[in-house]
DNA sequence: GATGAATGAGCGTTCATTCAT
DNA sequence: CATGAATGAACGCTCATTCAT
């Protein structure tokens, strides 16, 4: 009833445009499945938000379920893995810290992604993606013998300082900044790879592609 | 708390059913909860797995919600802030690691109620029970000026490693007891809370047996 | 809109009466599903019919598909098997024109289940019907090596008859009384089955129990 | 009927393209409306099985139940009213028993129409089928004062050898022949019509080749 | 004229919750 | 007081059909 006339200064949304209405209902899909989860997220809801029929979720993507899998499927930040190997820790600070998440409701998607953990597929996807972004990256790095632990620990790391920051709200999580961090993160991952990383990287090195 | 000084006036047997019957239902309601999270978690689900009528619930506690936030309240395990201060953070480990978590599906609860944080009271709880249990206790004992922030890092840590245990089930850490964990976080403590943390913890500090 | 006033003269349907509800909406199916057959009946139909709201329809029935499966068991008419042999014949002639079969919308049953027939579970159920109702009797009776055949040739006129009478509605079917019937019958009967079949039965031998 | 002199300024190609989409979705729609009924058959199943858009079906035939309409527009076999009389009968088994009805998913049409059979409009289409093809014909040959009736019931049993048949597979009849019933229909029609009526057919009398 | 994006009503079903007995 | 019948809103999804391009 309040949209009624907002036809005229709705700028340019193309109709009948299928690439248009695919995107935009993946990108209301991606809001509110990473706000809300998967269960609390009707596809109405995402319709609405969309400004577009419900019944073009199934045309264009066959189910609740498949819908879901395409929206959260995480583009991992461009340059993560690429640049000096010393800084690699404190990229992934920054993917998480200062990153732009606001296609996930300013959330990393991770942890967003946990919202619709109760579902066995989302844990999957959880995992894999941890894996591929932190873990495999962070092992390969890792001295010693316990490589893999060391990796999984620090890797544990990064997805707690993105839950205490989004999920939790605690005052100075919430509040910093990847270079607040950066210090702190350098010292310990130094200590648990065994061997030195740098507390700044020079360049983002996480900018989504999206 | 209106059942609290019941237990003088009661016919015996009758009103120790009644209270029979609301525990079966918290301890049902807690296990689904935080395997299924709260939108999967039906009140028939409950119902059907405490053996009672559904109606119950709404006799009891209300609603779906407040039957929530009942279950979902933690008594944080017994001992955990008491013993020396060098091995808090030892407990801690212990507490996400080596718990008897059953209760709650085998997960810290904690993570398990990151299933449902698409709920504003949820994340409240969250909230309440980390610096409760983690984030206060552990500024106290950090040196220095940015405490809180080192306190909160240290207790992001311990949240990641309950992800990575449970929910995302990453190889190494899934299958790791505290001892295989505790040089690595002691050495880690040391460094962040700036000032010697001990590996070991004598005894668990955090039994709350149910 | 137009029963907003009906509740002072509907005399005594009892509300909260399980089996009362049960039993108004098998009633109700079976009316809806003999006249539009499956597909076209929607539940919400026979909850309107029943004045009861459609979910006790799952409440009570598990699924549209059981309450068909209930609604179309049809009880045959008590006493058909029973009796003189000579007068079978003449009996299913009966159950065929004269009988009440006002509970299945005034069709015969079996010709109202030909309306479901796209569904392989209805056509099984047909079949059983068909079987047990004619073929099995009439097979007992038939002399001779193609007994099977002659059965159930005559059984496809029983068959043909009801259609041709309500389906159809050829005008002289759908007048005649099995009397009318009667001499034609059993003069193929006779021939059909190589024995001596009466154009009458005494009694009605097709009363449906229901 | 606005078509049929169209094909005198046809451009050759594209206009035959139209009459050719034209008939293969009257095809599929024959064949799915007879296999699965009408409201089991949507017009997305009947468009896909042709190959061509959804929307074509309205805009040639302007709705689903129109091209119901024209799809279940049976062609009589050709013949069966012609050749000799005594043969009339056995000429109607051959079109119900071994005439090739592919075209309508190998059962006689008017028996898959009775999946339809809730529509009015395929009553209808069903009663003038009957009528047409075997009561008028058989009314016509009867001697004697109720011909009607006895016409009617003989056209009653070709029916219910149609539904035997293929609807409920009973299993002699799903199994025979012409030939097989031929002594018996023959026998049967000569006493109900009260003239003598042949147990064969030179020739099929009903191709209908499509 | 043909394509396919869009629509809205309706499907079977489950939900949390209320109310009568 | 407890049981369970009842309710109505909402769910994911499919339908026949229309309209813009």
């Amino acid at each position: 009833m309040s949209t009624i006339d907002d036809q005229a200064r709705e700028p340019a949304v193309p109709k009948r445009d299928r690439e248009a209405t695919r995107a935009r209902l993946l990108e209301a899909a991606r809001l509110r499945f990473a706000r809300e989860g998967y269960d609390a997220t009707s596809v109405r809801d995402i319709a609405r938000d969309s400004g577009v029929d419900a019944t073009l979720i199934f045309r264009y993507f066959g189910s609740k379920k498949q819908l879901f899998d395409e929206a959260s499927a995480t583009d991992l930040p461009a340059g993560l893995l690429e640049g000096p190997q010393e800084e690699l820790v404190a990229r992934m600070v920054r993917t998480v810290v200062d990153h732009d998440w606001t296609k996930y409701g300013g959330e990393h998607p991770l942890v967003a992604m946990l919202r619709s953990s109760a579902h066995e597929d989302a844990r999957r996807r959880i995992r894999e993606e941890v894996c591929a972004t932190y873990v495999n990256a962070l092992r390969d790095l890792a001295e010693g013998e316990d490589a893999e632990l060391r990796a999984e620990l620090l890797s544990a790391w990064m997805v707690g300082i993105g839950i205490l920051r989004s999920v939790v709200g605690t005052p100075a999580l919430a509040e910093a900044r990847a270079a607040d961090l950066a210090p702190h993160v350098a010292a310990v991952a130094t200590d648990l790879l065994g061997r030195p990383m740098s507390g700044t990287a020079d360049r983002e090195g996480g900018s989504s592609r999206t």
